[in-house]
DNA sequence: ACGGCTACGTA
DNA sequence: CGTACGTAGCCGTA
């Protein structure tokens, strides 16, 4: 490996003091405790009642806004507490790795502090009723494990955990406190960190002397002379009026702790010094209380507090009856050592062998020493996660039987060479981990990229294609069990900004990015590549057993790829044209906001759902509309049915008039400024695909997303006149054209049912809603109205989206009963299409997943939960899934077929945008009749349904006259 | 500052 | 009590 700089140590932190008391006779110099890692002896100490408070408000909630019927037993007994603590628990003891654990509760009755000062901590809401009993179950599964629970008669569990952490401290342990009591704070030492948590209990973060410091500009140990001035709601203790932290920490700064800062309080001037004085008491008082007891006599010895073995069957026994799942009981029985019958976790072994490479030669060592024929995995290296994904690489690591870390920037020419025409060869067998990012980022550079054979996260998605993530950490944890160590903190200099390397660029001259990077670092990155190597197997022979593997190589793969082009164009903006549409949307929506505000006596925010609803249902008397969580809806089409109910010349109709139209341009001026805030310095507005995120296999589009741009109204229209041609490098282009399928969901329902009937309307070329009105309503084609024909129209969709009678009755403001008659009659007349629908539920619920037309799948467990709101919902989405992810699927292969015949007719032409069932094209000088006929050749040809695929094209400046 | 909720734009 | 998305503002909670 070749030579690291060492990084000299700036500001020793080892060596920082504060000063408090400067302003007095004596300051006093305070060290900032540096904690110090002791891996033989960790002590985690826990304040059992904290961390089951929050865990239970934590997960109540959750089961509120899930829906469900969250953490109760079937005997009615409530787990939230038990639940959450028993995971975080576990969280920290795999995290942290202890070797020493105390648990400490409160007991009822008095405490010194509370007869000290009868309100302390009063003022508190009771405690839930859920909450009763949780306590003593926690306690039952502590006692399962084995886990020591130390309280003391009279003193609360802070006390006893900092005499706790007191001793073990003298012991030379390592120790981390979880307390959600910021009180907590002065026990922080070079021994001891406190682990607090945040909005979540599984957020925890580590508290040190630094990190308080920056937080409240003290040291740990002035921490309660802070509190005590600011006082602590959650105890019922005040403090001085007027004074927050960031005057206590000023006074303690400059007059020392509470003791000699009141001595000093004459010297402050001010209201605030005044205050000070007259609350002098007070804060003695605070001091007192916050301060915690560091010599109880406890019974306990350390030494039976080393992490104990659980017993499996008493943890069985308590997790049966309190209904937990098994991968609770797993991973708790995993940290505490018992033989849980389930795989441990394992470590991803480390590739330890990692090279810089700064020559041509070096590189030809690494890619020499490739095992034959197998794929490397490219990746690239230090990367902010959250950087654009037009972002340039500038440093890759190559992984093999070892690791190559190589910096573009600094590569000489030969290397340069030698890496690119191994990076092109498609022979040269390929990994990645985000193929579009990594194609458009080597783009950027220059870079060809040829030989993929896998992209991880891709071939992830069609494996399970409803994770919220697809990095490669969470899917080596998903699908291999496998972990990847953090590297230690004082390994990654700049591990805060997400694996960026701290030393900058920019002052390093000729220096290397590479340099400023641990050895750690690059060891990790080089081990998360292999593991990426163990994990394309695993994914690849998954869809091979599915026979999904064509969709990997010959769809997203090759659709990243033309993704990451689309992106890299974006589409030109008439920038002009923006800001007068932004400017001439002002005066409507001030003319509607004031007519609305004339019809009450108050002020109005009427983006506010909450004091719409208060004008509307009680001071304006409107009726009730249909309930929402949080009150009645204001919606819109609510707000339209009320509009039709009342009296035109009333206030309430007035008002419901001027939010509509408030609404409608306030929105449509909301999205007009988000698009003129995104458009690029070439003029452009460059999207991001996402390629993993819909379920059912569609793209979808961020930053912003241009495939909701309004087109239904007119001042929708107006927005997409301002997506206009632009041009590139080799000059302007002539025109955008737009090609989209016609009704491709519904020819899908025909080829999928085999419906006669509706195969005969499409065959026939009619308009699908007046053959299928005619047949519902028994009349003749001609004879069909407007009325009937939308009726249909709503129906044929609604039944792709899983509708039933009620929602159709909704939709079309009609009753249920003749919804019901339509769905039958429509039914009847296309017995094809009801034998469909229920056809997909069954063998979706029978084989666990639906499938598109090629193959391409969608998990759907709930199909069997004796949920019924569950159950329905997941109907419904197995009901839509085929259709609208078969579509997806066609409309991807018309991608690619557009793309690799435009390529081949040496055409410049290019697509820029991607909407579901259309694609936009900017189209160069003299090609529009070939596009046009590439379009409509391939879009048609994408898929070989029985009934034929229908493709409308248009053209013109803007998308709007593109739009036919 | 953050997340949930409501509302609303598209296919 | 109709699928699939992304974004923005409000509001309660930190």
């Amino acid at each position: 490996m070749t030579e690291t700089k060492q990084q000299a140590a700036q500001d020793d932190p080892a060596t920082r003091t504060v000063v408090i008391g400067e302003k007095t006779d004596s300051p006093q110099e305070v060290p900032l405790p540096v904690p110090v890692s002791r891996p033989e002896k960790r002590l985690l100490l826990i304040d059992g009642h904290s961390l089951a408070f929050r865990a239970f408000f934590a997960l109540s909630r959750a089961a509120e806004y899930g829906g469900g019927p969250g953490f109760v037993t079937s005997e009615g007994v409530h787990t939230e507490g038990v639940y959450g603590f028993v995971n975080t628990m576990v969280k920290l003891v795999r995290e942290e790795k202890p070797t020493h654990l105390v648990v400490s509760f409160d007991l009822e009755g008095p405490t010194l502090r509370s007869q000290e000062y009868g309100e302390y901590k009063g003022g508190r809401d009771e405690t839930p009723e859920e909450f009763h009993g949780q306590v003593p179950n926690i306690r039952r599964i502590l006692e399962a494990v084995g886990i020591p629970i130390v309280t003391s008669e009279g003193h609360e569990a802070d006390d006893v955990l900092a005499t706790l952490a007191t001793t073990a401290a003298a012991e030379d342990f390592e120790v981390l406190v979880f307390s959600g009591d910021r009180d907590a704070f002065q026990m922080i030492t070079d021994h001891v960190t406190v682990v607090y948590p945040g909005r979540t209990p599984s957020d925890l973060r580590r508290m040190d002397a630094q990190a308080v410091f920056e937080k409240y500009k003290v040291a740990p140990q002035n921490y309660p002379d802070l509190a005590a001035l600011t006082g602590e709601t959650a105890d019922n203790l005040p403090g001085v009026p007027g004074v927050g932290p960031g005057f206590a920490a000023k006074w303690i700064t400059a007059y020392g702790p509470v003791e000699s800062l009141l001595e000093h309080a004459g010297k402050i001037t001010g209201k605030k010094g005044e205050a000070l004085r007259e609350n002098e008491d007070l804060v003695r008082r605070n001091r007192k209380l916050n301060r915690l007891l560091t010599d109880l006599p406890l019974e306990i010895d350390l030494a039976d507090a080393s992490l104990p073995h659980a017993d499996p069957e008493r943890v069985a026994e308590i997790f049966d009856e309190l209904e937990f799942g098994s991968q609770l009981r797993g991973r708790l029985l995993d940290a505490f050592g018992a033989a849980s019958g389930a795989d441990d976790v394992a470590t991803v072994p480390e590739i330890t062998d990692v090279t810089r490479v700064r020559t041509a030669a070096e590189f030809t060592a690494w890619r020499e020493a490739l095992e034959e024929g197998a794929a490397a995995v490219v990746r690239r290296l230090s990367v902010d996660p959250k950087a654009a994904s037009g972002t340039e690489v500038t440093t890759l690591m190559l992984t093999g039987a070892s690791g190559a870390a190589v910096d573009l920037v600094t590569a000489d020419q030969e290397l340069t060479a030698a890496l690119e025409a191994w990076l092109a060869d498609p022979s040269a067998p390929k990994i990645v981990d985000g193929l579009k990012d990594l194609y458009r980022g080597l783009a950027q550079r220059g870079i060809e990229l040829a030989g993929v054979v896998d992209d991880v996260q891709l071939s992830g998605y069609l494996v399970r294609p409803a994770l919220r993530s697809y990095e490669l950490e969470a899917q080596l944890a998903q699908h291999l069990d496998l972990e990847v160590a953090a590297v230690a903190a004082a390994e990654t200099p700049g591990a805060k900004d997400q694996g960026q390397t701290e030393l900058d660029l920019d002052t390093a001259g000729e220096q290397d990015e590479l340099d400023g990077t641990a050895d750690a670092a690059l060891v990790r990155q080089a081990t998360l590549g292999g593991a990426c190597r163990s994990l394309s197997e695993h994914l690849r022979a998954l869809l091979e057993a599915d026979g999904q593997l064509p969709l990997l190589t010959e769809l997203e793969m090759p659709l990243a790829v033309i993704l990451a082009r689309m992106e890299a164009a974006g589409i030109a903006m008439d920038r002009p044209g923006i800001d007068r549409l932004h400017e001439d949307l002002q005066q409507p929506i001030d003319q509607a906001f004031e007519l609305a505000q004339a019809q009450i006596d108050h002020e109005i925010n009427l983006g506010s759902t909450k004091q719409l609803q208060a004008v509307m249902f009680d001071e304006l008397g409107l009726p009730k509309t249909k309930k929402t969580k949080t009150g009645y809806t204001t919606d819109a089409s609510a707000v339209a049915d009320l509009l039709g109910r009342v009296d035109p010349e009333t206030q309430g109709s007035r008002f419901l008039v001027a939010l509509m139209n408030w609404r409608e341009y306030s929105k449509l001026k909301q999205i007009v400024a988000g698009l003129r805030d995104a458009i690029a310095e070439d003029g452009r507005i460059h999207t991001t695909y996402q390629q993993t995120v819909a379920a059912t296999g569609r793209l979808s589009s961020t930053g912003p997303n241009l495939q909701n741009i309004p087109v239904r109204t007119e001042q929708g229209q107006r927005i997409r006149d301002v997506f206009v041609v632009g041009e590139d490098a080799q000059g302007p282009f002539e025109c955008l054209m737009t090609a989209d399928y016609s009704q491709i969901e519904m020819r899908i329902m025909a080829h999928l049912s085999g419906d006669e009937g509706l195969i005969e309307a499409f065959r026939a070329g009619e308009d699908l809603h007046r053959f299928v009105g005619s047949r519902v309503f028994e009349v003749a084609p001609e004879e069909v109205t407007s009325a009937m024909r939308s009726k249909v129209k709503a129906m044929s969709y609604g039944l792709v989206y899983g509708l039933s009678s009620y929602g159709l009755s909704q939709q079309l403001h009609i009753g249920v009963d003749e919804a019901r008659t339509m769905m039958s009659g429509y039914f009847e007349r296309f017995g094809g299409v009801r034998d469909f629908l229920r056809g997909v539920v069954e063998e979706a619920r029978s084989k666990g997943y639906t499938e598109t037309i090629d193959g391409r799948r969608r998990y759907l467990p709930d199909l069997t939960s004796d949920n019924r709101q569950a159950r329905q919902a997941a109907e419904r989405m197995a009901l839509n899934a085929p259709i609208q992810g078969s579509a997806a699927d066609i409309i991807k292969k018309a991608m690619i077929g557009v793309d690799r015949a435009l390529d081949q007719g040496g055409l410049r032409s290019r697509v820029l945008l991607q909407v579901h069932d259309e694609l936009i094209v900017e189209v160069a000088p003299g090609e529009s009749e070939a596009v046009e006929k590439i379009l409509r050749t391939e879009m048609a040809g994408a898929a070989d349904l029985t009934v034929p695929l229908d493709v409308n094209v248009g053209t013109g400046r803007t998308w709007h006259q593109a739009a036919h």
